[in-house]
DNA sequence: GACAAGAACACGGA
DNA sequence: CTCCGTGTTCTTGT
C-alpha cells in the first residue's frame, strides 16, 4: 500500500503537471469513498482551477481555487494516474477527473480508499490529526515526542496520529537499520537507539524517494519505482537469513501486523 | 496510613487474643463506612465467635463461626484497639465491638476507612482482586510479576492491585535502598535492579515488622512501633542531605504523592 | 474514589 | 495500521 516515499513523489508529480488546469467534469463510480453528497463534487469542482498538490502523510492534498481541497487516500493498492488528451481512462476506474484541456486523472481502488471534498475553512479530522512528517523534524522533536509516549515502538510509528506516513511496508527496513526490535518499549530506547531510528527513518524514506518509490506501486504516470525487496535486508526474505549478520531471521506478529526482524541484530 | 508491616503486627495481635471470644454488641457511630446496612452487622455478628485473623494488604481480615468475615481498612490514620473489661473507648470512636466477656475493640478514622461484613460465600471486590504478598513470594514470581507490566515503578507498587500492602510511607526508602528512581520504566528495569528491588522491600517491610511497625501508627494494644524516620534515608528529612552519600536530596511529585529521593542514588 | 488520557485488543464496516 | 467507528480493560496521572 502507498506509503509516504510513494505519496511524495505522486503529489510531486502532480505539482509539477496540475497546476492552473481547469476541472471539466467529476465521475464518480464508487460513492461509498465519498464524504459528501456525490452532488457536491459536480457542484463544487468543475470551473475550479488547481492550485497545487502536496503530500500529507499516506495522503495527497490537491488545492483548488476558492480553498476547497481534495484528500486522496489510496488504502490498499490504489493508484491516480494521469492521462493526456485522448487517452481513456481504464475500466476499473472508480473516480475520474478531466480538465477542459482534456487531460486528466483517474483513481482505481482494490479494496477501501477515501476521495474527500473539504471545502474552505472546514476541518478534516483523518487529516488534521496527523502527527509531524518524520522528514521535516529535527533529531530534538523527535526525541521529545517519543519522551511523551510509552508503549512498543512498531505500534508507535506505525500510528498515524504520532507520526505521518510510515506503514508495515518501510517500517521493517526503517527498524532493522536501527537495530530495534518492534516490540521495544519506547522508554527503553536510548539516546542513541533513537537517534539511530531517527536517522534509519530519514534514509529509508529518502533512499526510496530518490527511487522514485516502491516497485510494488504505480506513481501518477503510471510508472513503478525501483525501491524493491533488494533493497531490504530482512523483510519478505523466505530465505531466513539476515544478509548482515548471517543470523536467522524470523516473522513475527506484533499486534495485528506481521513482521521480519533478524533475530541478531534485532533484540529486545 | 497503616501499610502492610502495621497492619501484620494488629492482625498478629488480635490472632494472639480475639479467637474463641463471642460477640455481644456491635455499635456503629459511621455508617457511611459500610457495604451494607448497619442492621446487617447487628443480626450476623452478634452470638458468632472469632474464629481467628490475618492481614491481608493494608487490611485485616477477622473471621467468624459460619464463614463471615469483617474486612477493615484503616485508610488514613485510623486506629483499632482493643479494651479490657471495664475501660471505656474514646469518644472518638466509629465503630466499638465488644465479646461476652466484657472486652472488644474500637476503631477510630480520621479519613476514610472501611468495615465491611462479608457473609460465607459473597465476594468483595476490594480484597479479592489484591495482589501478591510482597513477604510470601519468591524472587521468581516478582519478576514475572513486574514483566507484564508498563509505566513506571512507584504507581505500580503502589497499586494493591499489583502488589498488596505498600503505602507511601514505606515506598520512600525501599526506593532508595534499592537505588531505583520513582519514575523508572517497569520495562527499563535490569534483571539486578528487580533483585536490588526485590530484596529493599523483603528488607524494609520486614524490619519494620521486626519492630513492631511505625512508631507514627498505634498497635491494637495502642502502643508505637519503633520503626520511625530514623530507619530512613531521605524520606522526610527537611536538611537536604543523603546520609549515605552526601548529595542533596529533593521532594518530587509522582503522580499524585509526593516523595523524597536522593539524587544522586536514585537516578532515572 | 472520581476522572481523564493513553494503550491494547476485539469487533464490524467501508 | 487504511481508517473509522464501537466497545472493554488496564494503567497512569491528576
Amino acid at each position: 500500500m502507498p506509503e509516504l516515499p510513494e505519496l511524495v513523489v505522486i503529489a510531486e508529480q502532480m505539482q509539477q503537471t496540475l497546476p492552473g488546469k481547469e476541472v471539466a467534469s467529476v465521475t464518480i463510480f464508487q460513492p461509498k469513498c465519498l464524504n459528501r453528497p456525490e452532488e457536491d463534487y459536480q457542484r463544487y469542482l468543475p470551473g475550479k482551477r488547481v492550485l497545487g498538490a502536496r503530500p500529507l502523510g499516506k495522503w495527497v492534498e490537491l488545492g483548488f481555487q476558492g480553498g476547497d481541497r481534495l484528500l486522496v487516500n489510496l488504502g490498499m493498492g490504489g493508484e491516480v494516474c494521469y492521462f493526456k488528451k485522448g487517452e481513456e481512462p481504464p475500466e476499473k476506474s472508480k473516480w475520474i477527473l478531466t480538465f477542459t484541456d482534456g487531460t486528466g486523472f483517474f483513481i482505481t481502488l482494490w479494496w477501501f480508499g477515501y476521495m474527500h471534498l473539504v471545502r474552505k475553512g472546514e476541518t478534516h479530522p483523518m487529516t488534521d490529526t496527523l502527527g509531524p512528517d518524520p522528514l521535516a523534524m529535527a533529531f530534538d522533536a523527535f526525541n521529545k515526542l517519543l519522551e511523551g509516549h510509552r508503549g512498543s515502538i512498531k505500534p508507535f510509528l506505525l500510528n498515524q496520529k504520532c507520526i505521518r506516513g510510515i506503514g508495515n511496508f518501510y517500517i521493517q527496513e526503517i527498524l532493522f537499520q536501527a537495530g530495534l526490535h518492534p516490540l521495544k518499549e519506547i522508554p527503553c530506547l536510548s539516546k542513541e537507539e533513537k537517534k539511530r531510528l531517527f536517522q534509519a527513518i530519514r534514509r529509508v524514506l529518502e533512499d526510496s524517494i530518490t527511487l522514485g518509490s516502491s516497485s510494488y506501486e504505480l506513481d501518477f504516470f503510471g510508472a513503478k519505482g525501483r525501491y524493491g525487496l533488494d533493497r531490504m535486508a530482512v523483510a519478505y526474505r523466505e530465505d531466513g537469513v539476515c544478509p548482515v549478520c548471517g543470523s536467522k531471521t524470523e516473522k513475527i506478529k506484533t499486534g495485528s501486523t506481521a513482521q521480519f526482524i533478524c533475530i541478531q541484530c534485532q533484540q529486545l
